[in-house]
RNA sequence: CGGAGUGUAGCUCAGUCUGGUAGAGCACUGCCUUCGGGAGGCAGGGGUCGAAGGUUCGAAUCCUUUCACUCCGACCA
């Protein structure tokens, strides 16, 4: 490809809403431009890069057995209706109506279609097992798109679904899946962790993300320092304290907070240790028995939205109770709660594990200005309801496989796979006959890869000053000529000329840069598009037979004859 | 959805408080010089100041409404 008919779409200055450095290096490189909110065109170079990621992730999946296909984008809603899903994917479905008012929605996900298709193909179990994938466009109506394609509202998603006669095949073709999604970010030359994962709005039983580590992520993941577990901290379970609650100390005593509203400002105020306050949290639950909540912690810990959410009795999405009806039922200001008396007032206390394990701490007074201190479970207040973990894990908690301590880290979810069991093919009837002539209820799994964030992630991980540093698998260029003096030296021409012919004829991917430009935009445009490899064409290393080749991953120069790049590229 | 903010040239932004001929840098076009790391000079082109309504002799500027975008929070594959 020659510059001077190809848009580079460059871009000097970093455009004001480019919040993280991919997103600022995919526009200045002229890879992406905005249309709206979350939506993202793909310039021409965007897209070689697109291009190249779906291709490995194509190959990769046909080599693991799966086929091919590709479903609609828009879908009636009485498939998601049948799933239950119309109601409970939330306000992130997208939905629209056609010319007669019939009902549908752009899709976020396709557990419906596939289903649904395969309910009508698949007749006996001789037809199994199947994995069927598509590469698609899908929409999810992020409350807040951010970061460019990482969160876009519109995006490219390959996702994968697998039907099996029982669960040791579902397992087989989930085994099989793991290990292709292990080649493909291998071969795309990330740095990943697969980790134990929720499985969130698409359901099922067990499941793993693949997450890309940079320190930019939006996810947290712990890491046992000692053994392979690793599991995303929405999943990671705090262990259960070692030892016997210790015995109750001092007597009870009410003392004045009259500002103090936050475990901070009470541990500060009363001289003690935040993991000596109890935290107390109200949430809304369902039902009129019960209409909220308490969640109690220890004052250092983090309520982990997602365990609590899977609380019997707790209102999902979880939400905090408001001041006025917490004024109402208790009678105080959210910052003087405590777990005193509660259950008495049809408030169940669920106490995180180590909140229910502690002694003498300090807690709200259910009275505004007051907290109380030294107060014991039993002696001056009910045993919690209930006893769970519902907290976020910290540095250092032990790992759940008792092997060493955990450690934290960010990354990127650019893959999640999924056992579904019989979530959806039992709500819309797909089976198959048996061997013994009786239907059997497949068993599904599903598998997806945000090939656009991808894209944004690489960025994440390989970049410096100057630009992207593209790992060569996904690279939208292998090679970049930059002759000098291009339009007044013939020399120069001649070699580039031949040059490019020959490059391209090994089937490379070379872009010719042959604007009338000054070298220094030339190089500054190269490096920051993030080609691998360099070749500078002057008479000055001409004079001597050579080139001048650049490493952009390395930074190494040397000169070198045309058959020793060729070599060079060749790897 | 709650809170905050921004919309002026392709991009980054000044001008708005205090109403009076729409600006700068970069980018773009032409010419000249320069020619191995985002050059310099000269001359140009480019704007419904997000939109609608109002106040005023006069509105980018004041008022009302509205739309879009961004950030923080909540939420979330």
């Amino acid at each position: 490809m020659r510059t001077s008919c190809y848009p580079l779409a460059t871009l000097k200055e970093t455009p004001a809403d480019a919040e993280i450095v991919s997103h600022q290096l995919m526009m200045r490189a002229g890879l992406i431009r905005k249309l709206g909110s979350g939506l993202y065109t793909w310039m021409p170079t965007g897209l070689r890069v697109l291009n190249k990621v779906a291709r490995i992730v194509r190959e990769e999946m046909n080599k693991a057995g799966a086929i091919e296909i590709l479903m609609p984008s828009v879908q009636p809603a009485e498939l998601w209706q049948e799933s239950n899903r119309w109601d409970e994917y939330g306000p992130h479905l997208l939905k629209m109506k056609d010319r007669h008012e019939r009902d549908f929605c752009y899709g976020p996900t396709h557990e419906e279609v596939v289903t649904d298709l395969m309910r009508r193909e698949l007749h006996s179990y001789k037809q199994l097992p199947l994995n069927v994938y598509q590469v698609q466009t899908k929409f999810r109506d992020e409350v807040r798109p951010r970061f460019g394609v990482m969160r876009a509202r519109e995006f490219l998603m390959k996702d994968a679904y697998s039907f099996d006669l029982d669960e040791i095949g579902m397992q087989k073709a989930y085994d099989k899946m793991f290990q292709a999604y292990t080649n493909i970010f291998t071969r795309l030359g990330l740095k990943f962790r697969p980790v134990l994962a929720d499985t969130g709005s698409i359901g099922g039983s067990y499941s793993h993300e693949f997450q890309v580590l940079a320190d930019s992520g939006e996810d947290l993941i712990a890491y046992s320092d000692d053994s392979d577990y690793t599991a995303n901290i929405e999943l990671a379970e705090a262990q259960v304290p070692q030892g016997r609650r210790p015995t109750p100390g001092k007597v009870k005593e009410l003392v004045d907070t009259p500002t103090q509203t936050s475990i901070a400002d009470v541990a500060a105020f009363l001289k003690v240790e935040p993991k000596q306050c109890l935290k107390t949290l109200i949430v809304v639950g369902v039902g009129k028995e019960c209409p909220l909540i308490a969640l109690v912690l220890r004052g250092d810990h983090e309520l982990n939205t997602v365990k609590a959410e899977k609380l019997p009795g707790v209102a999902i999405p979880l939400q905090l109770a408001d001041a006025e009806t917490i004024k109402r039922h208790i009678g105080c200001e959210p910052g003087f709660i405590g777990p005193l008396n509660l259950d008495g007032r049809g408030i169940p206390v669920i106490a995180d594990r180590d909140a229910a394990h502690m002694a003498d701490f300090v807690c709200g007074a259910n009275e505004n200005g007051k907290h109380l201190r030294h107060v014991n479970w039993q002696r001056d207040c009910a045993e919690p309801t209930r006893v769970a973990d519902i907290r976020n894990v910290v540095v250092g908690d032990i790992s759940p496989d008792g092997q060493g301590h955990l450690q934290l880290t960010r990354g990127i979810e650019v893959g999640h796979i999924f056992q579904l069991g019989d979530k959806y093919s039992k709500a819309m009837n797909a089976t198959v006959l048996g061997e013994s002539g009786q239907p059997v209820t497949l068993q599904m799994g599903c598998y997806g890869i945000g090939v656009s964030r991808i894209v944004g992630a690489a960025i994440e991980q390989n970049h410096d000053e100057y630009g992207i540093i593209w790992p060569d698998a996904m690279a939208p260029f292998d090679v970049a000529l930059v002759p000098i003096n291009l339009h007044r030296s013939d020399l120069v021409k001649k070699a580039t000329e031949e040059l490019y012919a020959e490059l391209t004829a090994m089937g490379l991917d070379v872009l010719y840069d042959d604007r009338q430009e000054r070298p220094g935009v030339m190089f500054a445009d190269m490096e920051l598009i993030g080609i691998p490899h360099r070749i500078v064409i002057g008479e000055r290393s001409l004079a001597e037979g050579k080139f001048e080749y650049k490493n952009r991953h390395t930074g190494e120069t040397k000169n070198v004859t045309k058959s020793e790049i060729k070599d060079l590229l060749q790897q």
